[in-house]
DNA sequence: GTCCGCAGGTGGTCTGACCAATTGATCGTT
DNA sequence: AACGATCAATTGGTCAGACCACCTGCGGAC
């Protein structure tokens, strides 16, 4: 921090275990190790990492809680398919790529998700349409308003966070959770490029309003033209169909 | 096997990890730890359950994974706001309560979400009905038809799981994995309860030659009239407002 | 009072050992 | 030869005890 100018990067500092636990994740997801094949036993990757068993443990423990792998005794360590096996959880491992890159097409698969939990989560709301929660909102919208033009571009996570919590749905909140973790990972760049939306306060009025008087439709028309974009923006590649 | 009747019950083969596991995680999302509190050290932990350290380690290893807890060298466990931090994988850890019952407001949760993404999956579809695919789902519900009038009912989830798949989101495909992993640990009774929608056999007719022709708001709606019925068994507590 | 430094507690890693379940080959009987 | 019981090898599951790396907080030096 002082005098002496910085010469080596930040080492790692993560632990091995998760070091372990990112390379199997990797060569399971990307399929270098087959469905149904056998992974070496503990003893075996422990001695390969030149790591202790230990750590090889809480890393596979960690793999098969993801549903990637199925443990078993005495028989060893299989691979999953996880297509048809794996939690949602593995999406927020899985974007990341092995270059560092993310993956867009787990990226839009999650942006269309957002986008219907997040529209369905609006209609929820404008059916009960509670005072408390449209001042609130009405509240953000003003703040929004009084943000500075040159303000960085930001995904409006507290807005959204908030509609989503107030709308009682668990499973949209944490999946809404499971966004904010890699949205955290993302450079400030294709941050903003998420972000497409943010600046249509115009539409974030009239959403609330919507909610407001109850008008469903209306909630969920204003919070899809907010959200579709960011979305609108992946889908270029599929634009032609299969003959 | 053979002689000897059968005097004991299976005994907990269960590891004392995952034993450790499921009383932390029922501890925090409880609330009887409080958010922010710290946990006793792993030491202490693995002294009061009379197990190794190793076996403490693992259980908080996966729920560090699972975003319920914020683990710090030199400092100690601290309990997350799984509310703000936690993944949607404890969705699967948390339907189930202390007393083996369902917590009514996640299994809405979870089926409102099944709603919204499945009907966006077949609207997907819908969009690039594509032949084979539409052959496929054909096959299947003339399948449904062959069976006899008094055959169990299913969530066909076959059929769900196929659908999704074609789609292309990985998302709602995994988010489709971890209620598949709830539904399995479902006695058959609340099974049949969720499968409400399974006998419209001619929806589900209408729903794939909407998806044939390409028609999405139809094949939306078909969706929606097969998926809806579960969903608005649950809902029934929650019609009065708040005034 | 401020600051430095040390002690104690915490998670992180390691070694080496034993228990428990599964597998598969081996050997006996039929 | 075919079948079945037995046993050794291999794998995951558990344990004990030790040391390292990191943080906190107390206490003494200034």
């Amino acid at each position: 921090m002082t005098a002496a100018s910085r010469v080596v990067t930040s080492v790692s500092r993560t632990s091995v275990a998760d070091q372990l636990h990112a390379q199997l994740r990797t060569a399971i997801l990307s399929g270098s190790q087959a469905p149904g094949s056998l992974l070496p036993s503990e003893r075996e990757l422990a001695e390969q990492a030149g790591v202790n068993r230990q750590a090889v443990r809480e890393a596979l423990q960690r793999l098969r809680q993801a549903g990637l792998i199925d443990i078993v005794q005495g028989e060893g360590v299989r691979v999953g398919n996880w297509r048809s096996d794996a939690t949602i959880a593995v999406l927020l491992d899985g974007v990341f790529q092995a270059d560092g890159g993310l993956d867009p097409d787990i990226v839009e698969s999650l942006l269309r998700m957002r986008l219907v939990a997040l529209v369905d989560a609006t209609r929820r709301l404008a059916l009960s349409h509670r005072d408390d929660v449209v001042a609130t909102l009405r509240a953000m919208v003003v703040e929004m308003r009084a943000e500075p033009a040159d303000a960085p571009i930001t995904p409006r996570f507290e807005f959204w966070g908030y509609l989503v919590d107030s709308c009682g749905n668990v499973a949209y909140r944490l999946a809404f959770n499971t966004q904010l973790g890699i949205a955290e990972r993302l450079s400030s760049e294709v941050l903003a490029f998420l972000s497409a939306g943010a600046k249509l306060i115009d539409e974030y009025d009239r959403l609330v309003e919507a909610i407001a008087v109850g008008d469903v439709d209306a909630a969920a028309l204003e919070a899809d033209s907010i959200l579709g974009p960011a979305l609108r923006m992946f889908e270029i590649p599929s634009q032609t169909d299969v003959s």
